[in-house]
DNA sequence: AGAAGGTTGTTCAA
DNA sequence: TTGAACAACCTTCT
């Protein structure tokens, strides 16, 4: 008896594209008289999907939402390329376009399955632990209801499950060591054709064949399906958990929930009204498929650009309107491009060009290798990569501002306030307003336009955590996560571990200067006179160090520090020389992530022995400066910076007590 | 066990 | 422009 054709549903995710998806070819060699290309949009965590995170599932699920942070440039970016993506899929096949349905994947695929009769479920696979976890939900689900899921490695130059078998099991830690595995694991796939046709997303028996009365019958036939409940606003999950960290950026009402199906504009791509914030008009990177090759094709006929490529080189001082990289994460990180087309058109760009010519790591595909290095060690360690606390491969600093947890161990969210300082430095730090111009040029175009340099990134993460704030690098990731467009899971947790010192990288006695390292690339300050206005007129012997410059020079330039721009939150020197003794204390413990001291509580106060510092930092005041006027809020009174100081103490005596 | 290497520091002297 | 001192970390390879 032959077997009824294919039903297939293929679940965009992770790859926001038609050209180079082995998971759609996947679909597509199973010859199916019907596709239903489909996007779950997530009510708990709206990006989630694509984000490759966990869905609400139940409430230990919900810890991971309240930690997620998206802001309006990545909302925006994902939107876009969910358009473009539809519209791509209306190219080829008028009468289909990308299905969006709002509500919980693990809810909603069964009903989906069950009222369209699907047979497959396919979809690129997700290495990410959370995109483990919840597939795995599916995977349980699809087999009650005889589902047959095809899944297939797409979203990295190589399957990070098979490079970490090679790597029995073990995080890759080095960028040699990765290369090493999958030197024997043969080259990077070649790219796969796009697709010339795609089936048409009809139900059994059906004989429509207009546009509109295909997904019509589409949407008939969920009727009845009940709109998913669990709504951020409603219920005992009552926090908005996006617009808690959008900053007040959402300001209208969120709608987006109200069908399951986008009511009279059947399964269409929701707005970011309809999320609740307005329009940005101003953006400068733009989502989808057809920007993402297009910008690769004109990287690509510079040959001589990608050839000789150097990453340590490229300057963190030129800025989002031409950039020194190729502003090509962003879609990466959404699959808007394939990764291994990028890693073939660099090679043949690279073949073209005559001359000497750059290697991994430090050219263009060495960046690419980075990213699947990211990847491979997250998907060895799994959820505690993320984090510092059960982490084994994240060695353990005193840091302030830690996250937080109760006596069982689970993160009190959100994260009750530390002490005041360094509170008031993450926010200076978040807000670009810390009276470093380099540090404060780049965290402004971080919000502004959802990018930042890599080395930039460098710069500023170092600032915030081993070289002069000693803030856990959990709360600069937290900053980029809701700043940057091209989040990643892997990637950027990977990234403030190696420049807090924290993993991957251990040589803590070299540190970026605020003044000396962008003075290497750029004298003039332009990216600082670009994002921090106010410090236009400075000559450029004061852009980095306007604190330095005369009161004649900074009324000239008609801006007095202090008042239009911050004075300095803290000393460069004094703060660089007290962390670097500390992180010399943290080496000797010893301690990691997953340490028995760690985890009871008893390491800050063994570190603290070693390094002889206690207590919240001290509150920084300019030589110099008036204490009344200060726009950075410096020169608060001495009570309240003992204040501070008193109630950490009394706070860790009472952690030490209660968790011996 | 010891040496070499590690994508991307700074400062100063020659 | 190049190289050494700074103070000395880690992982990987032999």
């Amino acid at each position: 008896m032959a077997s009824p054709k294919p039903r297939v549903c293929y679940w965009f995710r992770t790859d926001l594209r038609l050209h180079d998806s082995p998971a759609l070819a996947a679909a597509l060699n199973l010859k199916p008289e019907a596709l239903f290309p489909l996007w779950c949009w997530d009510p708990n965590v709206n990006a989630c999907c694509s984000l490759g995170l966990e869905s609400g599932v139940n409430r230990a699920f919900l810890q991971y939402v309240y930690k997620h942070r998206v802001g309006v440039h990545r909302f925006r970016f994902l939107l876009e390329s969910m358009t473009v993506l539809s519209d791509q899929i209306s190219a080829i096949q008028p009468n289909s376009k990308l299905l969006v349905v709002r509500g919980e994947p693990v809810e909603l695929l069964p009903i989906l399955w069950k009222k369209w009769g699907i047979s497959h479920l396919v979809f690129e696979k997700d290495p990410s632990a959370y995109g483990r976890r919840r597939d795995a939900i599916v995977l349980k689900a699809a087999k009650l209801a005889n589902v047959t899921i095809v899944s297939v490695q797409g979203h990295h130059l190589y399957d990070p499950e098979l490079v970490t078998l090679k790597n029995k099991g073990k995080p890759t830690m080095t960028i040699t060591s990765l290369q090493n595995i999958v030197k024997k694991m043969g080259n990077v796939p070649k790219p796969v054709a796009s697709p010339k046709e795609l089936p048409l997303p009809l139900l059994k028996g059906s004989t429509k064949t207009e546009r509109k009365d295909i997904f019509l019958e589409l949407s008939n036939a969920l009727r009845g399906t009940p709109i998913f409940s669990g709504n951020c606003l409603e219920g005992d999950t009552a926090v908005d958990l996006n617009s808690a960290s959008l900053g007040g950026e959402r300001h209208l009402p969120v709608t987006c929930y109200e069908t399951v199906d986008g009511g009279d504009a059947l399964f269409s791509v929701p707005t970011l009204e309809s999320l609740g914030m307005s329009e940005d008009k101003e953006a400068k990177i733009k989502g989808g498929e057809v920007i993402a090759l297009k910008r690769l094709a004109t990287l690509c006929d510079d040959s001589k650009y990608i050839a000789t490529f150097s990453k340590p080189k490229s300057s963190p001082a030129q800025w989002v309107d031409k950039p020194s990289t190729t502003l090509l994460s962003p879609y990466l990180k959404f699959g808007c491009l394939s990764i291994r087309k990028m890693w073939w058109d660099v090679e043949e760009a690279k073949q073209r060009y005559i001359g000497a010519k750059t290697e991994p790591p430090e050219n263009l595909n060495g960046q690419l290798l980075f990213r699947d290095m990211y990847a491979c060690a997250e998907y060895a360690i799994g959820d505690a990569f993320g984090k510092v606390r059960g982490n084994e491969i994240c060695r353990y600093m005193d840091w302030n501002l830690p996250t937080v947890y109760d006596e069982s161990g689970v993160e009190i969210v959100p994260r009750p306030p530390g002490d005041s300082v360094s509170e008031s430095r993450l926010k200076a730090f978040k807000d670009g307003q810390t009276g470093f111009p380099w540090i404060d040029a780049q965290m402004r175009q971080l919000k502004q336009e959802g990018w930042m340099h890599h080395l930039g990134r460098h710069s500023v993460a170092a600032f915030l955590t081993r070289g002069q704030c000693w803030i856990s690098w959990e709360r600069g990731a937290e900053i980029f996560d809701e700043y940057l467009i091209d989040w990643d899971p892997c990637s950027n947790p990977g990234n403030w571990m190696w420049l807090s010192c924290s993993a991957f990288y251990a040589q803590y006695f070299k540190l970026y200067g605020l003044v000396s390292f962008p003075q290497k690339y750029d004298k003039t300050g332009a990216l600082v006179r670009k994002y921090c206005p106010e410090l236009a007129k400075y000559p450029d012997a004061y852009i980095y160090e306007p604190h330095k410059a005369p009161a004649n020079v900074q009324k000239q330039a008609g801006c007095i520090i202090g008042t239009d721009y911050p004075y300095p939150i803290l000393d460069e020197k004094n703060s660089k020389d007290e962390n670097m003794a500390r992180m010399k204390a943290c080496y000797e413990a010893k301690f990691y992530g997953n340490s028995k001291e760690v985890l009871d509580g008893t390491a800050n106060a063994l570190i603290q022995q070693l390094h002889g510092l206690k207590g919240a930092p001290k509150e920084y005041v300019f030589p110099g400066s008036q204490k009344s006027g200060s726009a950075s809020g410096s020169g608060k009174k001495e009570s309240k910076t003992l204040d501070g100081w008193l109630k950490r103490k009394a706070n860790s005596d009472e952690d030490g007590g209660r968790k011996k």
